[in-house]
DNA sequence: CAGTGAGCGAGCTTCCGCTTGACTT
């Protein structure tokens, strides 16, 4: 029996404390919080000074039972939750649970785990802050009246087990608010002239890649200016060296590793931070979920001796970095490799990626600047101001770029700076070669991703580390947003180009407007966002969070009353909730698009029950038509057009064996009907073009494969032929078919058999949040 | 590259931040 019970957060912290503790001390841990604020109705009183009700989480109860138990036999209880304001609520939460003793309760902190931090503050002890703890209660209790109180306004306004919060509604509002921008945004063009000079003698062989200063705004100016350059002279009017450095950006935080994870493996956050969970586990990087740039000592002394062992002296540079975000907590290091001098692991490939990546950029961190040298040459054109300019960038020591460079969120690949630039001069002559001019447009601002979704939120104080990955699967979760592909378009585009003697006009092609995994918004984002803002716009507002902040650290440093700030919000908050109640209308709940030029009758999109329609006829019509809207459209940009072609399904195609066949699109996409059997049309097929012909071939071919699937049948068991191969089926269940095994020669009792055999293993059905997945479209 | 192509209504849903677990194909 020890004398010393430790209470951590993580378990894997306790295992690393233990060792550095040695046998007096026994190292635990509470998992997190422990208890939180009951979870049905609201919990909290509002006519009792916001009175919480707390209630020990029933996933916690067995764990608290086994740590009350602990704390009894100990002599000395240290609580040693995290440095921050959850941390503190978890060791008071702690203290109250396990009816803790203040005489032997001991309340320590530390940031970084090592054996001289951590004895240190053992010889340090406090009491529990309680305004820090108040600061937190303050924290919790607001989130839970705007999570429960709005919530229910969009269960009754708009769908039911909808949700609100002070971080996923933000979220969702710059999803919607961006594509808001992209839907607005005017393309702009402009003609872009590039040239290729090469020597003008035979003394010099080079090629110079230069850009003109300045666009054409149409085709014909530009075309001008090339006519112009038909007899021009170019001369070299000077050559520009200039010095420049590089800095190495910070080591991780949680959401600096998930951008860069993002960007250069294309992981998702959550992937990311699976990934990095293992590794922690593993004892091989430090904490993943932290807001800290910050490098242990330790940790700096062991990166100087990696980088003077691997590189040489002159590549070192100790640097600490700042942390950026103002609402940064510092409970933790930043994300590093436990041991620097491991410069590879073990593991699955995944693992081993984003070791290498942690690893590489804390080294990085260490190191020196690059040093590089900037040069630019003008280039003067006889008879005309404008200039063209080129620019190159030559490496003069590599400093810490020979292990790292972070990405660019933009990957344009009009990267215009070059490597080494010829040895020109200054008078010199040079003859062009060729010159063009590029159609170009302007891009709309990007689509957010969720790397960039989690860097707008850190900019803006909104979140946390533990909760990023979270959030979006929140708002994914409830339809607001979706995470989606889309293919591009096809625009045409102009090039000139002037070569030896006349000037070529090209019109290409190129596709534009390709999305990868980015996020849009749905009708429901985009109906609940216009609601939220019309209604509580503080709550919506970009600074809301950063405003309350403030308040919080007031009561922290125990200058304000925690009780105090919630009434100040509560009040105001609680009566729009009332009248929003009452009175509020649906933004945008409706929109007439026009009139059928057929029937005469209106058109109209709107939120239904089940999601976006388009409805033919108004409301008191007895004979209107609804038509759900595609996946790819929103009520708010759908046309008149777009509508009406959604009512031309279903339709006839023809007939087959004296039955209608019909066409149409599901929620699994387009299908041909027949004998009120569904069958799926393939990608080449298209539900308002399809003849009777191919339907009729689509028919047949499904027949013959329904006639393969059936293997065998015995009563309710069937042997059937699915998608993964053969598979045995009973009252709606599969079950798998050993390896080895011919299905052919399977017996009833075989079946029977291997059935009860896997039946014993089915999986507990886990009442846990689930995604609903949508339909998947070809 | 399987299965699938609803809907008459009861009762429940929901927040943010700490932590890890563990169903199978």
């Amino acid at each position: 029996m020890q004398e010393n019970l430790v209470i951590v957060e993580s378990p894997a912290k306790a295992k690393t404390i233990e060792k550095l503790l040695g046998k007096d001390y026994f190292v635990t841990s509470s998992y997190g919080h422990i208890r939180d604020l009951e979870k049905k109705g609201l919990g909290v009183d509002v006519n009792d000074n916001f009175k919480p009700e707390y209630v020990v989480s029933p996933d916690k109860k067995k764990l608290v039972e086994e740590l009350k138990k602990l704390s009894k036999q100990a002599k000395t209880v240290w609580l040693a939750s995290d440095e921050d304001r959850e941390g503190e609520a978890i060791a008071w939460h702690l203290y109250n649970v396990l009816k803790l003793d203040d005489k032997n309760t001991k309340r320590i902190t530390f940031n970084e785990i090592t054996k001289n931090a951590i004895l240190e503050a053992i010889q340090n002890p406090r009491t529990i802050d309680i305004n820090l703890v108040n600061a937190q209660q303050a924290r919790r209790i607001l989130d839970r009246l705007v999570g429960f109180e709005v919530s229910p306004i969009l269960w009754k306004k708009i769908k039911s087990s909808l949700s609100a919060g002070r971080v996923q509604s933000v979220a969702v509002r710059l999803i919607v608010e961006r594509e808001r921008e992209i839907m607005e945004f005017k393309t702009e063009t402009a003609y872009k002239v590039s040239a290729i000079f090469i020597s003008a003698d035979e003394k010099q062989k080079f090629q110079l890649k230069a850009t003109l200063s300045a666009d054409f705004k149409t085709e014909k100016e530009a075309k001008v200016f090339l006519e112009k350059c038909k007899d021009a002279i170019f001369t070299v009017e000077g050559v520009d060296k200039k010095p420049t450095k590089k800095s190495p950006s910070a080591p991780f935080t949680t959401s600096t590793l998930q951008q860069e994870a993002s960007r250069k493996f294309r992981f998702s956050v959550a992937q990311t931070m699976n990934i990095a969970q293992r590794l922690y586990e593993r004892g091989l990087i430090t904490y993943m979920r932290t807001d800290s740039t910050n490098l242990s000592t330790l940790a700096l002394g062991a990166a100087k001796n990696t980088i003077e062992n691997l590189f040489g002296e002159k590549y070192v540079k100790t640097r600490q970095y700042k942390t950026k975000s103002k609402s940064a907590q510092e409970a933790h290091e930043a994300i590093r490799p436990t041991y620097l001098q491991n410069t590879e692991i073990e593991g699955a490939p995944q693992e081993k990626k984003l070791y290498d990546l942690i690893w590489k950029r804390t080294i990085a961190s260490q190191m020196a600047d690059a040093e590089l040298e900037k040069t630019t040459i003008n280039i003067n054109i006889s008879d005309e101001t404008k200039k063209f300019q080129a620019t190159g960038e030559v490496i003069i020591f590599d400093g810490f770029l020979k292990v790292y460079m972070e990405s660019n969120d933009d990957d344009n690949e009009n990267a215009e700076t070059t490597g080494l630039l010829p040895a020109l001069v200054a008078g010199q002559t040079v003859a062009r070669k060729e010159i063009t001019a590029t159609q170009r447009f302007s891009q709309h601002p990007p689509r957010y991703t969720e790397a960039s979704l989690v860097k707008k939120l850190e900019e803006l104080g909104i979140g946390r580390p533990s909760t990023y990955a979270p959030t979006i699967s929140t708002i994914i979760a409830r339809e607001y947003v979706l995470k989606e592909d889309r293919a591009g378009v096809e625009r045409s585009y102009t090039k000139m180009t002037l070569k030896t003697k006349d000037i070529v006009t090209e019109n290409l092609k190129e596709i534009v407007g390709a999305e990868k995994t980015k996020f849009f918004p749905s009708d429901i984002g985009i109906v609940v966002t216009d609601f939220l803002i019309e209604n509580f716009s503080n709550i919506l507002d970009f600074s809301f969070t950063a405003k309350i902040e403030e308040y919080f650290d007031e009561i922290a440093e125990g200058k304000l009353d925690w009780v105090v700030m919630l009434h100040k919000f509560y009040k105001p908050f609680h009566k729009k909730v009332d009248e929003s109640l009452e009175t509020a209308q649906l933004a945008n709940a409706e929109r007439i698009l026009g009139i059928d030029p057929k029937s005469g009758k209106q058109v109209s999109a709107r939120i239904a029950r089940f999601g976006p329609i388009a409805q033919l006829g108004t409301n008191d019509d007895p004979e209107k038509k609804f038509s759900s809207l595609k996946k790819d459209q929103l009520i708010e940009t759908l046309t008149l057009g777009e509508a009406l072609k959604l009512f031309d399904l279903p339709r006839t195609v023809g007939e087959y064996e004296g039955k209608e066949i019909v066409a149409s699109t599901g929620r699994f996409g387009p299908y041909v009907r027949h004998d009120s059997k569904f069958i799926s049309m393939k990608k080449e097929d298209d539900p308002y073009t399809i003849t009777e012909k191919r339907a009729i071939e689509l028919i047949e071919e499904k027949r013959k494969k329904d006639s393969e699937k059936n293997i065998a049948k015995f009563g309710d068991i069937e042997v059937l032929n699915g998608f993964y191969g053969p598979y045995i089926t009973c009252d709606g269940k599969n079950y798998k078919i050993p390896k080895g095994q011919d299905p052919k020669t399977l017996t009833h009792q075989d079946c029977i058999a291997l059935i009860s055999e896997q039946k014993g293993k089915e999986p507990k059905t886990k009442t846990r949040a689930k995604t609903k997945k949508p339909a998947s479209r070809k």
